[in-house]
DNA sequence: TCGCGAATTGTTATATTATAACGTAACATG
DNA sequence: CATGTTACGTTATAATATAACAATTCGCGA
């Protein structure tokens, strides 16, 4: 079982998570002969930013502003694009929004828990998960070839100890 | 387990289907004290018509030319919402689409077999999924409170016996 | 180092999906 | 009726995503 749920929820170093991110990436386009070029690598970037998903257009707000110069649709889309074929992000299709994978390469199960109040999004891979739906499949006789599982609720810092006081935001602010 | 993919891929008396929905629809409004409106209807019936998602401009079109009068988007909008609270209809979110539910006002798992050659989509409500998705939540320490889960891949009809000839449609056009 | 083809980015316009805002009509109830 | 509520009509616009084509940069062999 794979999974950044623990990591996502807790105060954490978050610039390992951003280099950790960033070495994946080197060694994946490396290995596809693919290039992470600077527009790539900022996206990238800035998804990796907090455990939230970010929209294409948040991205472009955020790119325009790094860079001093208006940066259109096109240029953001083609570089999710690229980022996906990779494998290094996923879409988000309840929310079209975008969120770097912890474990790219690695074969998983595309699942999210996101917390309705906070806006994270934490990825899980579970074999048991993997192998029920897979049956399912087969037993209806569907040729599986893709998957998109989304959990919506309250992640641990939301939901509390504190019993939701309100609909504040009790959560730890802690890397953002 | 709870599913009507058999019956999607099947050639079957589709008229029952779009009979049975309406019933269920109706006895669901009179449960909720809520109005299936002229409208309402047509969009539900308009759901029923295939087992294919419909997105909201396709609907759109559709009821303009059924009525003869133009519809706007909010109408139909305001419909799909109507159809959504009580679980009469799904919304597909990785197909902008929506869909009817085979089993409004029973507890399910709203997870959807999607073809990708033909477009059906077939729900499946499987225990053994639910539950072990609630225990993945419960290990995460997060607080489930919905779901989209959306399987790709080819359904009986277009994995064939027919072995894929091409991407050719194979299937059977039974009732569109 | 030059030049060429391929890959990447820039730019403009537009498609697609969804909602805001506000007015009007139909309905239910006493 | 009179009234409050619910649903619908209409116009405009927001939010997300892509098409089409021009300009640039990059990798690499001549
Ligand atoms: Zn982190
Ligand atoms: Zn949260
Ligand atoms: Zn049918
Ligand atoms: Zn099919």
């Amino acid at each position: 079982m794979l999974t950044n749920s623990r990591l996502v929820h807790q105060a954490h170093d978050h610039g390992r998570c951003i280099n950790a991110a960033l070495s994946r990436a080197e060694a994946l386009c490396t290995e596809n002969q693919a290039r992470l070029t600077p527009t790539r690598e900022s996206v990238l970037r800035l998804l990796w930013q907090s455990h939230q998903p970010l929209g294409a257009y948040q991205l472009q707000d955020q790119l325009s502003k790094q860079s001093g110069k208006n940066i259109a649709p096109p240029t953001i889309y083609r570089a999710i694009e690229f980022l996906l074929q990779l494998g290094l992000i996923h879409r988000i299709a309840s929310l079209n929004a975008y969120i770097g994978c912890p474990f790219p390469g690695s074969d998983h199960s595309n699942l999210f828990m996101i917390c309705s109040d906070c806006g994270s999004a934490a990825e899980v891979s579970h074999n048991s998960i993997n192998d029920l739906l897979q049956s399912a499949s087969d037993k209806a006789n569907f040729t599986l070839q893709g998957q998109s599982l989304e959990l919506f609720g309250l992640c641990p810092n939301c939901a509390g100890p504190k019993i939701q006081l309100d609909s504040q935001q009790s959560q730890d602010p802690s890397h953002e």
